[in-house]
RNA sequence: GGGUAUGUAGCUCAGCGGAAGAGCAUUCGCCUCACACGCGAAGGGUCACAGGUUCAAACCCUGUCAUACCCACCA
């Protein structure tokens, strides 16, 4: 079977992951001999489709599996989806609304039996994407977040925090959206500034001519004013402290009080006091025990207010209130003013802060944990630099209101009694149960009614690292006990509070433990000029269109590549263009060694024999170090840019090149020698590169392993017998030698004479098909040896028909010179050489090496430099100036010989 | 108001105490028996600004100015 000349991934990727699907390559059982190594997917939402957002979380997940799995580990990726509450709800909604109805036509059952099918329908769509993204989760565990085992979690999370007094119903001011008509927890509010004009607004005192001004940006809420607040220490209002105020359209009689919330450098330092729909003034008025007159319903229309207002919306009773207060001479001016206004973070309605009865879960203990936990670094993050914002949001933390007044969503398992009527009755304690009760415990009465609200969706969501192995049904499984806590979460930045803070609440709150140890914080993925990627701006790339357009392997080695923990990174096709590019080299390098392998008899064993072996192997050595470590502390952008590097600058462009000259060799033995190091390297790049680019590496390994016939093309299970690239504990054994740093330079020396020869063919312009003859005059003796002994080197790379070395060779006529590593190398370039090119060059290369001396002796000069600098840095600073003296020496002589 | 990042070649980004790097783009030369999704070479940077620490600073410290994001009870 041959290799195609361009690699083609769309077969490769399809064949490769039913392969693994069908042979259960990502299946995991608890095992009492190798240690786990978990992660529990980000569950996205059943509504979703990939974005480059998940493809980029999962790659990276992905990515860590596969090298922990490489490393030996027992590696488990939970999958599963979220139900998504209101966003879930919304999306099915808005189909309704096409066909003309709304949830209240069909009514809760009916409703939920739609989202159910809906669900069905469309729920998996996301996973079958993962699949095409390569990832390497364990399907048989799928879960969702609102499937049988999960729900039985959130009620049992429930009932133990309830029985705690943790969990308590309240009637509380809450962000209600009005569109979505439910409550929102504090930070489902999306902040954003909004132009919008203060008004100025005169409360005249009673019985008095005097009056107060007040500044507000909701002149609406005046209706339900039960104070004006100013500063207890404002000089200017301190007489004023206890007046009443008739408040204008209204005619209530509300009083001034102090209150050191108040700033008196803003606005007018009086501020009118709304209770029922302003947070700041709810708290004023708790602790000035003011009256709390709710003015906005649920709907968001006026109520309770005079009869004129009454049933307005808000925006048309801002319109009113403020056209009466301007009839009546009331309003002082109308300043332009920009704040910020709260937003639903599911449809961007206007949040209204509102009175509302609400199930709020008691947090400050858990916080507590939570920020220990952070503080004896149990809880670790990549990058560090997250922990302070988190401990920070953890300390600040209020209640959280986890009830939500939507259909979709797990109905919160707290059952009333109630009579005939069904109505409730007020002397029997609610009960928290995982089912209807039989009885109630006080009345011995046997009709119940569950509590109407679901629970936010993030609290099934904060369960999830539990509730995955089976949490709720039993605490004490094998599942759990072996693989939690987890091993590492890895998400975006933008759900940290929302969900990772939550769930290590939860964690410490119910296992006792931390959910995971690592919290691997990625940036967001956005588009060539910086923007996020939304639909709204039409900005977004679909990695399905990536995938198909440059392949699964390119789209996952340019995320990787840019994913620096905790940075925001700018994708565009440029950079899939370079990663499919760096996907067809690694394609073609490999195929021309398999190609050559072809009746050499097997390989041999990885024995260096020259220079070039033993600087490979140690590059290769230098590499895996490196890369390895990047994947351990998550630095995934190194290790594929290490990996990059390595693959193509120095084993293509010079070991290949350089091994071509035995490769082309009559002798078998020097044939299979040096091909057995170029298989070593290859495949132990290939394995180091597997995780980040799964597809293309598991097939070349079939195609250098001679398997291709079995594997590729009936691959049928019964072909388990022949170890895969990604079976366990499978990287290849990394050749360390002592001598790394001796190869590497004198490699380095060899380099450099080749890149000299070949930038004056370059500028001489001499076409690559004339051979050239090179003679070295040799400067520094100690370098001569390894310099001879590689001269085949440089015959092949810089196209040198043959090599002279010599001592105080003179500079021959027409020739060019380089000066290179303790060589004059001369080129002869009879009716070549452009003589007034060549001294231009040699000018060039006298003003930077002038510089370097000026560089190096300053340094020199300083007493200081010489007396505290390490004596290393004095050698090396001593053999550039030589080496820059030298050279001027040199180019010198041979300008006065050109003329 | 508080916090966190980030400012390095035209663009995207590495480097984080001892001579300024890569990819893309640009220019020049090559269909060299793996690859033109390629090979070789070249040009291009007061490393945001100002101080300080150090023998030595893109890198450490302080301040300033930009940019982005997050948090906050900005009436």
């Amino acid at each position: 079977m041959e290799m195609e000349k361009v690699y083609n991934p769309k077969d490769v990727e399809q064949k490769w992951y039913k392969y693994w699907i069908e042979n259960k390559t990502f299946a995991v059982k608890p095992d009492s001999i190798r240690k786990p190594f978990t992660i529990v997917i980000p569950p996205p939402n059943v509504t979703g489709s990939l974005h480059m957002g998940h493809a980029l979380n999962n790659t990276l997940q992905d990515i860590i599996i596969r090298f922990k799995k490489l490393q030996g580990f027992n590696t488990c990726w939970v999958p599963g989806t979220d139900h998504g509450g209101i966003a879930t709800q919304n999306v099915v909604e808005k189909l309704l609304k096409k066909e003309g109805k709304t949830k209240y036509d069909l009514g809760r059952e009916k409703f939920l039996e739609t989202m159910w099918q809906w669900r069905v329908e469309t729920g998996d769509i996301i996973l079958d994407q993962l699949k095409k993204l390569g990832c390497g989760l364990d399907w048989d565990r799928t879960a969702f977040t609102m499937d049988e085992e999960r729900s039985k979690a959130v009620k049992k999370a429930f009932i133990k925090l309830y029985g705690k007094g943790l969990i308590y119903r309240g009637k509380r001011l809450v962000n209600w959206c009005t569109r979505c008509g439910t409550a929102l927890s504090d930070i489902e509010v999306e902040h954003e500034n909004e132009k919008s004009s203060l008004w100025h607004i005169k409360y005249p005192l009673k019985n008095s001519d005097e009056y107060i001004v007040v500044a507000t940006t909701r002149p609406e809420t005046m209706l339900g004013d039960t104070a004006v607040a100013v500063n207890p220490n404002d000089e200017r209002y301190t007489k004023l402290v206890g007046k009443t105020i008739i408040l204008p359209l209204v005619n209530r009689e509300i009083k001034i009080v102090a209150d050191y919330i108040v700033d008196q450098t803003f606005g007018t330092g009086a501020v009118k006091v709304t209770p029922a729909h302003d947070a700041t003034d709810y708290e004023i008025a708790k602790r000035n025990d003011l009256e709390i007159i709710e003015i906005i319903d649920t709907k968001g229309k006026m109520m309770n207010v005079p009869g004129k207002y009454e049933g307005m919306n808000v925006a048309d009773a801002r319109k009113a209130v403020v056209e009466d207060l301007l009839s009546q001479d009331l309003l002082i001016n109308t300043e332009e003013y920009s704040h910020s206004v709260g937003r639903c973070y599911r449809c961007g309605t206007t949040i209204e802060p509102l009175m509302s009865e609400q199930w709020f879960l008691n947090v400050g203990e858990m916080s507590k944990r939570a920020v220990d936990a952070a503080n004896k670094e149990e809880t670790k993050f990549y990058p560090p630099s997250w922990k302070k914002p988190y401990v920070l949001w953890l300390e600040n933390l209020r209640d959280w209101c986890i009830s939500r007044q939507i259909w979709w969503g797990h109905r919160i398992p707290v059952y009333y009694c109630v009579d005939e009527n069904g109505q409730k009755k007020t002397d029997c304690k609610p009960v928290a149960a995982f089912e209807t009760p039989k009885e109630c415990n006080s009345c011995k009465g046997t009709k119940f009614s569950q509590d109407e609200d679901v629970l936010d969706t993030w609290f099934s969501s904060a369960l999830w690292p539990m509730s995955v192995f089976n949490w709720g049904s039993n605490e004490n499984n094998e599942d759990l006990k072996y693989f939690y806590p987890t091993s590492v979460l890895a998400t975006g930045h933008e759900i940290l509070y929302l969900w990772v803070a939550r769930m290590v609440q939860f964690g410490l709150e119910f296992m006792n433990e931390i959910p995971y140890n690592d919290i691997f914080i990625h940036g967001i993925v956005r588009d060539k000029s910086g923007k996020k990627m939304s639909k709204s701006l039409g900005n977004v790339i679909d990695p399905l269109g990536t995938m198909d357009k440059f392949g699964t392997d390119a789209l996952r080695f340019s995320l990787a590549q840019a994913a620096a923990p905790g940075r925001d990174m700018q994708i565009s096709d440029e950079s899939f263009l370079a990663a499919r590019n760096f996907a067809n080299k690694i394609w073609n390098a490999s195929r021309f060694i398999i190609m050559n392998l072809e009746g050499i008899g097997g390989l041999g064993e990885v024995k260096p024999s020259e220079l070039a072996d033993e600087w490979i192997i140690a590059e290769f050595a230098n590499t895996a170090k490196k890369v390895k470590s990047s994947y351990e502390s998550y630095d995934i952008d190194t290790a594929a840019r290490e990996l990059y590097d390595f693959f193509w600058t120095k084993y293509c462009d010079w070991y290949i090149e350089l091994s071509k000259i035995r490769i082309m060799s009559e002798d078998k033995e020097v044939k299979k020698q040096v091909l057995s190091i170029l298989v070593y390297i290859l495949k132990g790049t290939l394995q180091l590169l597997s995780p980040i680019m799964p597809f293309i590496t598991a097939e070349i390994w079939e195609f250098v392993n001679g398997n291709y016939e079995l594997r590729i093309t009936n691959y049928e299970s019964t072909a388990t017998d022949v170890r895969q690239i990604i079976a366990e504990s499978s990287f290849l054994p990394v050749i360390a030698r002592s001598d790394t740093d001796t190869a590497i330079q004198e490699m380095s020396v060899v380099q450099e004479i080749i890149t000299r020869i070949r930038t004056i063919r370059s500028e001489m312009n001499i076409s690559p098909a004339v051979q050239i003859e090179a003679i070295f005059n040799v400067l520094d003796g100690s370098k001569k040896a390894n310099v001879q002994n590689n001269a085949s080197y440089i015959k092949q790379l810089a196209k040198i028909s043959s090599i002279k070395f010599g001592e105080n060779i003179a500079r021959p006529k027409n020739s060019a010179l380089a000066v290179a590593s303790g060589f004059e190398i001369f080129l002869p370039l009879e009716g070549l050489i452009d003589i007034e090119k060549e001294k231009a060059r040699l000018s060039k290369e006298i003003v930077l090496a002038q510089q370097e001396i000026e560089r190096t002796n300053s340094k020199l000069q300083n007493d200081n430099f010489v007396k505290r600098a390490p004596e290393i840095e004095i050698e090396k600073i001593k053999a550039r100036l030589s080496e820059a003296t030298t050279k001027i020496e040199k180019i010198n002589e041979s300008l006065k010989f050109l003329g």
